[in-house]
DNA sequence: TCTGGGGTCCTAGGACCC
DNA sequence: TCTGGGGTCCTAGGACCC
């Protein structure tokens, strides 16, 4: 038996949010929501907890939370500034422990097992960190600490914001089981309508149903993460380790596009984002998506996997239009075009097996690192391909 | 109400192989 | 001929999270 583990799930407040008043006096104490226009089918972000008050929340369409809070000041996301405060932030939770996992820009798990000498306690360490990250950032946490990950990401969003929430060893189960269904993290919309037709509508009547009956109900892999999280065990998928790594680009149209010229020059824009992302990481992938999402709102996609990796984007765009028409029904009017890329991965581990490398291939991606070096330094769409001149597409 | 963008993981069927 | 079982990869769609 290790000694007693101990982890801190570590959340900002209302963080994009609490970036703007912090920066911008005249923002404190008032309801603020960063996001996207509501001309343009922009949704919440983040907002302050003032905007909350009206029944505000993130993921909600701009227009209905303008409806709700009429008042609001509606700001739009600085992501590099959120970045540089993350960055501040994560940089003081490296001072409380060396295994500081940052999940997301907002929260971070840190590993605390063993830093009882150092820091005091679980009480007291979190109340230090709390306070030096108020004192020297303006911004206030919220922490959940528990014998592991999961338990200590739910409890940190328990009394936020600014709150403290510690479980103690041998008191997972009794903690989960005083849970509402709808804080139990992994457990959506979806799954909690299945639960309660179920007649498992609450934690514990999932805590006390046999596992083969789970299984039976719910498949193999929501059925275990049920069983271990009632219990307070870590189901594992906050672990961080992930399998198949995919990077993506999409966009909604402010209007519903039929003129496919549009739509495919968008999907020339994408490409571009995307492959310069992969040269930019020196990643490569092999699998190409695009996703179409029509007025109607249904959804539909199609993928292919290539023998051979993704080189520039001069190709990657013809495989994705190759794909795009053949997906698409021409009749219906689009609201989003997307394109994804998966089997990515670091580009180190494909080249070293390249023992024929294709002269043709080697010399387009010099061609494609010298674009992208040169749109880095001149700015975004000084270099451009004939087809995007004349206009940004996403202002259609 | 009228629904963003970027991710991860799961399911279920089919192909293919041993 | 009248048909197993397991493993892996691919595809399309979905659930979930921040």
């Amino acid at each position: 038996m290790s000694a007693q583990e101990l982890f801190f799930h570590v959340d900002l407040d209302a963080f994009f949010a609490s970036v703007e008043q912090l920066d911008n006096q005249a923002l404190r104490g008032k309801p603020v929501i960063v996001g996207g226009d509501p001309s343009k089918r922009g949704v919440v972000s983040t907002c302050s907890y003032e905007a909350r008050t009206f029944g505000v929340h993130s993921a909600m369409p701009m227009a209905q939370a303008l409806r709700l809070c009429p008042q609001a000041i509606v700001v739009q996301g600085r992501m590099r500034r959120y970045h540089d405060k993350s960055r501040e932030v994560m940089h003081i939770f490296s001072s409380f422990s060396p295994d500081v996992q940052q999940i997301s820009v907002d929260e971070a798990f840190l590993d605390m097992s063993g830093t009882e000498r150092l820091f005091g306690n679980a009480e007291k360490s979190a109340r230090e960190l709390k306070k030096r990250v108020t004192e020297e950032t303006g911004l206030t946490v919220s922490v959940g600490a528990a014998p592991n990950r999961y338990v200590a990401k739910i409890a940190s969003a328990l009394s936020k914001p600014n709150g403290l929430v510690i479980v103690q060893p041998g008191e997972e189960e009794a903690f989960m089981l005083s849970l509402r269904l709808k804080d139990v993290w992994g457990v959506g919309e979806k799954s909690r309508e299945r639960l309660i037709k179920a007649g498992l509508s609450t934690v514990a009547l999932i805590h006390d149903t046999p596992e083969p009956l789970l299984r039976a109900l719910f498949g193999d892999a929501l059925s275990a993460f049920l069983f271990q999280a009632v219990r307070g065990i870590d189901p594992g998928i906050l672990s961080g380790e992930t399998a198949n790594r995919s990077i993506s680009a999409e966009h909604t149209f402010a209007h519903d596009i039929r003129d496919r010229n549009i739509v495919e020059t968008l999907l020339l824009e994408l490409s571009q984002e995307l492959s310069f992302r992969l040269l930019d990481e020196d990643l490569s992938a092999r699998t190409v998506t695009v996703k179409i999402r029509y007025d109607d709102f249904r959804t539909v996609s199609i993928q292919e996997t290539l023998k051979q990796d993704i080189v520039d984007s001069a190709e990657l765009f013809e495989r994705a239009r190759l794909l795009f028409r053949k997906k698409d029904e021409r009749e219906k009017e689009i609201r989003l075009i997307g394109l994804g890329l998966s089997h990515v991965q670091d580009r180190g581990a494909t080249e070293q097996l390249d023992l024929f490398p294709d002269k043709a291939q080697k010399k387009r991606e010099q061609v494609e690192k010298a674009l992208h070096a040169l749109t880095k330094k001149r700015g975004k769409r000084m270099v451009t391909r004939a087809r995007l001149i004349g206009g940004d597409r996403r202002e259609e």
